[in-house]
DNA sequence: CGCGATTTGTGCACGTCTTCACAAGCGCCT
DNA sequence: AGGCGCTTGTGAAGACGTGCACAAATCGCG
């Protein structure tokens, strides 16, 4: 998945070239358009323009540029941006360049899931440990790891230099696995349990709820339902149709 | 937006009560507010005020106080806001008051999980049926639930009157998945394969990359390296001590 | 070598979101 | 009743993000 096209990435040696500090909003994007570079890459393209690349990123091509530009110049006018050299440039900004390892708490129904996400290992991470506190899943072996203790994640972290953590577990011990996490030197957390970590300044924290984003869509379903028991106030009810094809453009298709 | 529309309960009653149309923002952060009044409510607060409802749910009490101001005005002054109130409030903005069923397909590594969440039954939804294209896995129970093969989710769909859809499936089959959810009536989709989907419009999709997630941790990193590397320019070069306690502010969120 | 077609990079205007700061309202205590 | 402290609700200002529209740059071709 990684050519080596442009060895020469920025910098990497001793001196840092100076990370361009990117609107958050830009940042949570370029992972995306790492994703549908890759694909282009396999489909064979070598170049790209911006309308085709945020096509296959389901975003605006102008919003694409913009956020391009913040990593510097890595397109050509008139020819569009080099698959290779760009992905290079994006996961170097993301800090991919290393296969970074991560530490995973709570080995339960979720955890296991994660346990085995090929996902993970195909953008740049390696599940390095598991923990779990329950005695009872101790020595459980998911994917080649032992599921170990939490009591050893201090050594475990510090052997493997562990800076990612994952929260799996039920809310009651979350935070305690977090003050764990940070105690054993862990800078990042991505949390799973629907609740509020704290965490002292320097640790960054990035939650998940799955159960958050089905109500957000339940809201839009209440207010879809809502507007379409009144009469249509000019809107064309428009009836998600079975067998309805994809017209106007939302998202365009990428291959599958 | 003085609205006076239902002084007691939240509508329920027949009649849709006109949902004012909130900022996406503000949707956003609902779910949120709604998890913790809930355990505000098990703790045994009857009222909590801006400022303890929004360190619950660790935002700036400022805009807890804007996003509910949207819904009407259902604090007391110099007092707060009645959690139980509050509660129903948010759940019939969200549409939570009927329990939305949900249609799960791809019972793979993360589907397994996904079935057995127990967070989507405690937070107003209900797996309705599981789908997979795999004849050696339609058959198995899971949680009471049997595995159909996703030929049956028009029937199924129907008769459970389903909205919602999640997509657990690999991405190579993800957009047909998400094609044959629209032709089954369903108009919300959750998709965990990292791709983008094309709908028609009128139908809401919300995307969960995992990887994704990571990846903005690991650019922080990145940054966090490269500052620390770096002769701090005036800042205070806080350096994530180990061992910290989280003492003073609340949980750093990184980006949305 | 010049021209036209194409595409990037960006200035600018607009909309959304956040945060501050404070008046208005409420309850409690004297 | 009146005053006082507390808290909500909100106007205003600023920060941030988005999208248009176009000049600048590059390639291919005759």
């Amino acid at each position: 998945m990684s050519q080596h096209r442009h060895p020469d990435a920025p910098g990497r040696a001793g001196a840092v070239p100076a990370l361009p500090d990117l609107p958050e909003a830009t940042v949570a994007r370029l992972p995306e358009y790492l994703r549908a570079l890759h694909q282009l890459a396999e489909a064979g393209h070598e170049t790209i323009s911006s309308e085709g690349l945020a096509g296959a990123a389901g975003v605006n091509s102008a919003k694409l540029r913009k956020d391009l530009s913040h990593l510097g110049s890595y397109g050509t006018r008139g020819v569009g941006y080099d698959v290779a050299l760009l992905v290079d440039q994006i996961e170097f900004v993301l800090g991919l360049t290393q296969r970074r390892g991560v530490a995973l708490v709570g080995i339960g129904n979720l955890g296991h899931a994660l346990a085995g996400y090929a996902g993970f290992a195909s953008r740049g991470f390696r599940v390095a440990a598991l923990f779990d506190a329950d005695p009872a899943r101790v020595g459980e072996e998911i994917n080649g790891l032992i599921v170990r203790h939490i009591d050893e994640l201090p050594r475990a972290a510090a052997e493997e230099s562990i800076a990612i953590g994952v929260i799996a577990t039920p809310v009651a011990a979350a935070q305690r696995v977090a003050d764990q996490l940070v105690a054993a030197g862990v800078t990042s957390i991505l949390n799973f349990a629907p609740c509020v970590l704290s965490v002292p300044e320097g640790v960054d924290v990035r939650k998940v709820d799955l159960a958050i984003e089905l109500q957000i869509l339940s809201f839009h379903e209440h207010r879809k339902a809502s507007l379409t028991a009144l009469p249509a106030t000019g809107g064309s009810g428009f009836t998600a149709l079975p067998g309805g094809l994809a017209a106007p453009g939302t998202q365009e298709a990428v291959g599958t």
